[in-house]
DNA sequence: TATTTTATAGAGTGATTAGTCAATCTATAT
DNA sequence: ATATAGATTGACTAATCACTCTATAAAATA
């Protein structure tokens, strides 16, 4: 009941934010979109950057914990890249807004606001699972920053994309994609 | 002389905006830090969001001039997108506030701001070159869109990793990435 | 039930900001 | 020398905004 509305104003704060910008959005207007008064978004934010800082944190964590979601333990390590990958897309354009509000706050002083140990943290499965792959001869003997970071750029110019394909059009590219990417990885 | 003024404007509000967001930056500021009066920043751009659309143009206009300074008429296909992945890279690095503020501006709702034909013009230049590699077989016949969009994250990627490198190894980085994304495209 | 804590509302406030305006200055052209 | 156009100033304004405060309702706790 009380979440509730917690969710609803994160809900209106991303919809204006990704729409107007965080300038173009003040917190009247996002208080008025979730149905709540001025005082109430006061009351679980204690200010506009904290706001934008939660959300920020929230989205990254369901989007972590949703391809966690998708691994089994019996997957090799390819078939765990691949997922990751795939699913990665697959998720941002099923939440388009999501997506483009975490490069909104990365490109934005925002991200300063996010503890470090934080990001260091939504980096860890990305980054142990590489390190993984490393040990096992899986891909290339590469610094494990400069495969995440290769690996992530490729998701965001495959999304880009994709995202003004028909939707029948997608899978082929996306899978070509991986097919592009883990090729750059593998001997 | 005037147009000194008018530069001092855009040189603040670059430094500016990539420090403070376009929220924490008051003209007034981007007025003072220039030494102008705030008049004068209206007398030269008519809204704070002229200002922003500007400063964008010109960023970009700058980097593709740049870009084509680099390449003479002998230059076979493959040293030409050589020459333009690295010296992005290298202009990036050497203009990081510029390269910094043109995904600050892609990721907000002021890119909407940007006629859809200049967007489109800042392309040619890209798209030409590309097409012509198709056209003489010299990469993969994919589509245009598609190759332009991968090697722009491509370079995004490897631009971000060597940022955090010191200068010395930046250069080995760089050239590894061209053979990655060259072996890409081509058979 | 009585008491305390939490949730919610919404009017109010002080500070800030984008943009205006009238006045002055500078430079060039005639 | 005079006229004209553009450049520059900085005080001013109307609007907006983040955040506070007081009051009340609801819920949890004792």
């Amino acid at each position: 009941m009380q979440m509730d509305k917690r969710k609803k104003i994160l809900e209106s704060a991303l919809k204006l934010f990704v729409e107007f910008g965080f300038h173009g959005t003040p917190t009247s207007k996002i208080a008025a979109n979730a149905g709540v008064s001025n005082g109430t978004l006061f009351h679980y934010f204690g200010t506009k950057e904290e706001l934008i800082k939660e959300l920020y944190i929230a989205v990254k964590e369901e989007l972590n914990s949703f391809l966690s979601s998708k691994i089994n333990a019996s997957d090799s390590m390819e078939e765990v890249f691949r997922k990751f990958y795939q699913h990665s897309i697959y998720w941002g354009l099923d939440n388009k807004e999501k997506f483009h509000y975490v490069q909104q706050v990365h490109f934005s002083p925002h991200i300063f606001q996010i503890p470090e140990s934080v990001l260091q943290e939504q980096l860890q499965l990305h980054l142990g699972l590489i390190e993984q792959a490393k040990a096992t001869k899986v891909i290339k003997n590469l610094p494990t920053n400069l495969v995440y970071t290769l690996m992530l750029s490729h998701v965001n110019g495959i999304y880009t994309y994709v995202l003004h394909l028909p939707a029948n059009k997608r899978k082929a590219v996306i899978d070509d994609g991986f097919a592009m990417i883990w090729d750059m990885f593998t001997e």
